[in-house]
DNA sequence: GACTCTATCTCGGTA
DNA sequence: TACCGAGGTAGAGTC
């Protein structure tokens, strides 16, 4: 990695056009050929930027960054505080726990938990919009469709109000009910499943953890 | 702004949890006490990082980082590379051109591109449920809602659908056409218009440019 | 503070 | 490659 400080301005040409007037900013330059510039606030997002695949030319005082899409980055280069390169070799990445896909493979494991006596169909259930989270069924054969999210908003309600309206055209799973599964359930998410006859249950992510079948035979 | 080159290790607890193993990583930490972790590779994700506004404690090895949300960020320095910290100042922020504001801007004042004899009624024309982009009437005297995006995704024909039915149960407006307008517009995103009877229009960002009245008088 | 929507979204998965 | 969906989305604007 290459990390220039530098007075600087920059100009980017391509899904949009972004300039960026005189100021001292850092310049990331990466193994992968990308590039990063950094002002001294905002921990997230850089100023400009430019993602591998790419080419850098660098001449005297401008650095100029294309790629294959037709876009491009040019840093004037003012003044050079510093020019360093450290090398760090390749990352191990990182290893996340408790996202959608983790809530989802709990559930599945533990449908109880949406109503006495319901059991998986199938994860992932596709249909012509893209698949239902799971499919299941009720203590009386009624089959659910389950959208599992993180956090529960009006997203995910429009996204499972379009997957029953599918699901419903099939006569030999009509009439499905609709439940929205989630961590936390914004109230407006929670007003619009009513209005539509989707109901909302909230997950406890550790309580389903402890619920796993698995784990329950090891204590 | 402080760079620090170190090999180290993190974890995150907040909205999930996640952690990284040992390995060189460039760390800033810019002067609104944000802070992020960066590999070489990617430009534009840190592998970890915390937002103002937070909390740094510093001690021995360990940069630990909390905020009033209760995430925390702890990173372990096991080798330190290099520590500097650099001055940097304000940084006078970026200028853009092309985004979904500019379109609205060159649509309203051409909007016959939506088709012969349409002219606007309002721009941010209010609902309870948010402003529609453009308000306009066809050559017939039809009120048409229109939705502008740079990208037409299934989330926009989502949202004119809901101004959409708002704006029916005015009866000074009833019926209400839709229009989904767009620089380019997804194949999804198109068959859920089509299925609830909204209109698809590809927009030129150029060739709308090139439309201005103002601009056509210089030439 | 909560809500809404844009984004050069990024990133990963899949067909 | 394009499309689709999740994201610790972030960030800006509004109320």
């Amino acid at each position: 990695m290459r990390l220039i400080v530098a007075r600087c301005s920059v100009e980017y040409t391509g899904r949009l056009d972004a300039s960026l007037p005189t100021a001292v900013r850092l310049i990331m330059v990466k193994q992968d050929g990308c590039i990063a510039v950094h002002a001294d606030g905002g921990a997230y997002k850089p100023l400009n930027w430019m993602n591998a695949p790419n080419t850098l030319v660098e001449a005297d005082d401008l650095l100029v960054v294309t790629n294959p899409k037709d876009e491009r980055l040019v840093i004037r280069l003012e003044e050079v505080f510093s020019d360093t390169t450290v090398l760090m070799g390749e990352d191990p990445g990182l290893t996340k726990d408790g996202v959608e896909a983790h809530l989802q493979e709990l559930l599945a494991l533990t449908p109880g938990v949406l109503g006495e006596g319901t059991v998986l169909v199938q994860r992932e259930y596709p249909t012509e919009l893209g698949p239902v989270d799971l499919l299941c069924r009720d203590g009386t054969g009624v089959a659910i469709a389950v959208e599992i999210k993180r956090r529960g908003e009006i997203d995910g309600v429009e996204q499972l109000s379009r997957y029953l309206e599918r699901l419903n055209r099939d006569g030999t799973l009509r009439p499905v009910r609709g439940i929205l599964a989630a961590q936390v359930i914004r109230p407006q998410a929670r007003a619009l499943a009513q209005s539509r006859g989707i109901e909302c249950v909230t997950l406890d992510y550790d309580g389903l953890r402890g619920m796993r079948p698995d784990e329950l035979r090891l204590f």
